[in-house]
DNA sequence: GTCTATAGCGAGATAGAC
DNA sequence: GTCTATCTCGCTATAGAC
């Protein structure tokens, strides 16, 4: 599971092999995925022998899972940063719908590989771990906000929020050929932000309606 | 691509040879997927002799379109019904949900399989047919509602929508895991209706809100 | 650490008897 | 229409020289 040397960054002219297998092997898998992805394309990809593709990383599910445990750290780094606790909630959100949104438009096909562990039992334990946080935050973040249980509890809303955002994604090669014009562009993009963003203060707007009829008696707690 | 002959409907003790193929087909692609069943898979569970399977569908890839074809004609179908003209528009989303989520829940893999094909370049002219009428029937149901472009066009509510009721199942297998108790019980698969019908009349409600106010001056139009 | 050569396996698909 | 036997190919992974 790569050498103890691997500590050097990814300059671009002072590649080691490791390196240029591993980053061949993220470009790769991030756009066609595990199974259409061979050790052969990878390694020519790299520019360098198949062989050491097995001696540098076990196997192929190996380097896999290395590109994927980066991929997840890495997305749940961005949004944390995100959750911090300042300013409204309102605000807070639209910092995490920003960073969710920047993260996937620079990972394009991040959604894509997510969805397909999915389909595979067995990698599920890895994937519960890496969304078990961003869950928890969500969920504390919307404490004040959500009732704790039923329809209206923060984890629905994560199931909600995570959906429209990747959602957007994992059908952009479609969504192309069915509006007109590139999903992924700028302008595009931007597009989807304000809708969510949107979407997000008619939530919160919503519930601030219904909160004091609901769980009216005694205090409500503000946060 | 399937005899002539195949007119038979399913009945269970009568099954053609190819009906128990096509079936087995069915059972097996949605639960793990195109590239992680085999034919000699199918055929086992067919209980047929492999060959078979290459004498009444041409290929693998064959027997899997036909397979496909038959879930986006069923979901179509589903959805079509549901947006029939009648109720107010909150009551026509709210039928257009339910049927969504029961076809997803009757065909718990079918949002997988999906998604897998939307990681396949050279399916998409198919799906983007699948895809297109169901675009169409939310536009035109919500014209009245909301702006033709931008932020807020009916386009995005279909990014939307879709989203919040597809990752619910897709992601199902870890929901049970993060949250305890079983996603796919009627419990649950009633609280995310009650969850997704919350969302639509928070949205609607919005929209009813900003109509007037956005686009004010001289005569708005209305549309 | 890097290479060539190849083992070994499982897959889709076919040939041809019945 | 159904079977057995087999072909062919691509893949992961390893052996072993350098």
């Amino acid at each position: 599971m790569g050498k103890a040397k691997a500590t050097r960054g990814d300059r671009a002219g002072a590649a080691t092999t490791a390196e240029k297998i591993r980053a061949a092997a993220e470009e790769l898998f991030c756009l066609r995925g595990f199974e259409a992805v061979s050790v052969a394309d990878v390694a020519e990809r790299a520019g360098v022998n198949k062989a050491l593709v097995f001696y540098h990383f076990e196997s192929k599910a190996h380097l896999f899972d290395l590109v994927l445990a980066r991929y997840y750290d890495a997305h749940t780094a961005a949004l944390a940063g995100a959750f911090a606790d300042e300013g409204a909630l309102a605000e807070r959100l639209h910092r995490v719908v920003d960073a969710y949104l920047d993260f996937m438009a620079d990972n394009r096909r991040y959604a894509a590989l997510v969805q397909q562990q999915l389909t595979e039992p067995g990698t599920h334990a890895r994937i519960r771990r890496h969304l078990e946080p961003l869950l928890r935050f969500l969920e504390q973040a919307l404490a004040g906000a959500t009732p704790p249980k039923g329809p209206l509890a923060g984890r629905q809303f994560f199931v909600t929020f995570s959906g429209m955002v990747t959602h957007y994604f994992t059908y952009a090669p479609l969504l192309g050929a069915l509006w007109g014009g590139d999903p992924m562009s700028r302008a595009a993009l931007d597009e989807r932000r304000a809708h969510v963003h949107w979407l997000v203060d008619a939530i919160l707007a919503r519930l601030a309606d219904e909160r004091p009829a609901k769980a009216r008696p005694a205090r409500a707690r503000t946060r």
